[in-house]
DNA sequence: ACAAGCATGTAGTAAAGCTACAACAAAATA
DNA sequence: TATTTTGTTGTAGCTTTACTACATGCTTGT
């Protein structure tokens, strides 16, 4: 609808111009306004902008509020600009949502070229899986953590540097590890990769698939990482990462067969039946 | 909206049931409605449609067009059925991701029923926000804190009931306590909430509006509950939790002004100094 | 220069959404 | 059981809304 208004300003009448201005400007406000609001706030008499939206092609001024509704949750608004200090709060809150959607859309796009099933394989068979990550990365780690634990694999979270190389410095040929970073800058993690691969484990690497620790892992799940433009710029990246281990746990888990089904059943039967106190 | 309608039919008077029922039948039909043809067509009075409205949390008729047309509009795609045990790891994989996509698309259409502007008002003026969750939400509410703690304001994140109900006990008129919770269950966080409301805190509640805690916040930010049908589901309600606070964050960064943006850029360009090292 | 055509606003109308009140039914209290 | 209370539903009336018919003013072409 805003782009059918867009594409028709030029054979409007000035009038009529001014109206699919304010629209324009004002799109949020014009979904639900009323046809006195709407006249006052562009400067235009009541019956102009009747026939302004009969000249889109609408069918009268109660059709525009909800083509205008409709139009702006369309999925085609998912790619938004960054947000900008002069926006509402409400439009503001829009883009983010729009970006984090919009990230998980592209992920969902790789998908196909992602090493799950090998990745499943590699937890199947694991005699512990550890999850690594610092700052921002480190809440995607434990929540990973506290998601797998319940297969029954053990697990862990490594959550700064030292914990890290010390895991990879004694891993076993059996033994998972996950790294996660959006940069993929650490140091520490390539090194980290390299002693736990050198010692037989296996490495997957949730990252920059440019980054150096991207070429030491074993298994690479590349997250483009988007850029970070403005200091605004939410980490969408991180839901993105967040959606990829639900879905490599939901893989892993039917991948286990019937006993890790069993577990996650018998686990959330366990809350559900204590629903009025604390653990 | 649909499925808010859905949710509350079941405490409605039996002829406010008779409107949601028409609706719901005749979604297509309803947008653009007037007040006379849905009376007409569900066979009760115009005042009724009206309560009805209000009921389902609407601030009157005219809402509802609007709000249909929102929802009819977001596309259909990325709704998919619950995982089986018999897909394909690559299905399953696939089905997860457009679950967390659907997840966040439902919870953007939402967004203009949100309580945004107040809770961005309140955390303003906040002497320190606490962020409160248990289990999964535990995770949400950390990584929350280390975000907002970025904008020069104290932060905590509690992650037991004895932390959350001693915060609640001590909480001062200008804190802020935000309690996530996707079922809205645990009685400790209905107790949190009327602790630190009591003592004139504001009370900003994440969870299920069917909830007993959703009556007891000072702001209620509604998130729909996907049911659990299938062991596999995963938590996609986390995903928009996630999202959800990443766009008041945003929200809170712009009201905020200069000294938020200037701190959030400080905080980065400190974290981008020192590439090769850890913290 | 004058008329034809178009753009714009004024005034009026029918209907829209909403509200106050009354009638009624169900539940709670005595 | 009688009586109050609570809640539900509809009628009537009010205000605002979207829309239309008409009049005014401006531009354009011959």
């Amino acid at each position: 609808m805003l782009v059918t208004i867009q594409q028709s300003v030029s054979d409007l009448s000035s009038a009529e111009k001014r109206v699919a201005q304010w629209i324009l400007a004002h799109p949020k406000e014009a979904v639900g306004a009323t046809l006195a609001l709407v006249s006052r706030e562009s400067g235009s008499s009541e019956p102009t902008v009747v026939r302004f939206c009969r000249r889109v092609g609408l069918n009268g001024f109660r059709d525009l509020g909800v083509r205008l509704a409709e139009s702006l949750s369309s999925p085609a608004s998912y790619v938004h600009r960054d947000v900008s200090p002069d926006d509402s709060s409400a439009d503001a809150v829009l883009k983010v949502m729009d970006a984090s959607i919009q990230s998980l859309i592209e992920m969902r796009s790789q998908l196909s070229a992602m090493p799950i099933d090998k990745a499943v394989a590699a937890m199947t068979n694991a005699r512990q899986i550890a999850f690594a990550g610092l700052g921002a990365s480190g809440h995607v780690a434990r929540d990973a953590c506290h998601k797998f634990f319940r297969l029954g694999v053990p697990c862990s979270s490594l959550n700064d540097t030292p914990m890290i190389l010390q895991f990879a410095s004694i891993a076993e040929p059996d033994d998972v590890l996950i790294l996660l970073s959006h940069t993929g800058r650490w140091t520490e993690f390539s090194r980290a990769a390299e002693l736990a691969s050198g010692r037989g484990a296996t490495v997957i690497a949730i990252t920059n698939p440019e980054s150096e620790l991207a070429n030491k892992a074993t298994l690479l799940f590349p997250c483009q990482v988007i850029e970070d433009t403005s200091v605004y710029t939410p980490m969408s990246s991180r839901l993105a990462q967040l959606a990829l281990l639900d879905a490599i746990h939901v893989a892993l888990a039917l991948a286990s067969g019937e006993t890790a089904v069993d577990r996650l059943r018998t686990s959330k039967n366990a809350l559900n039946s204590l629903p009025d106190h604390a653990h």
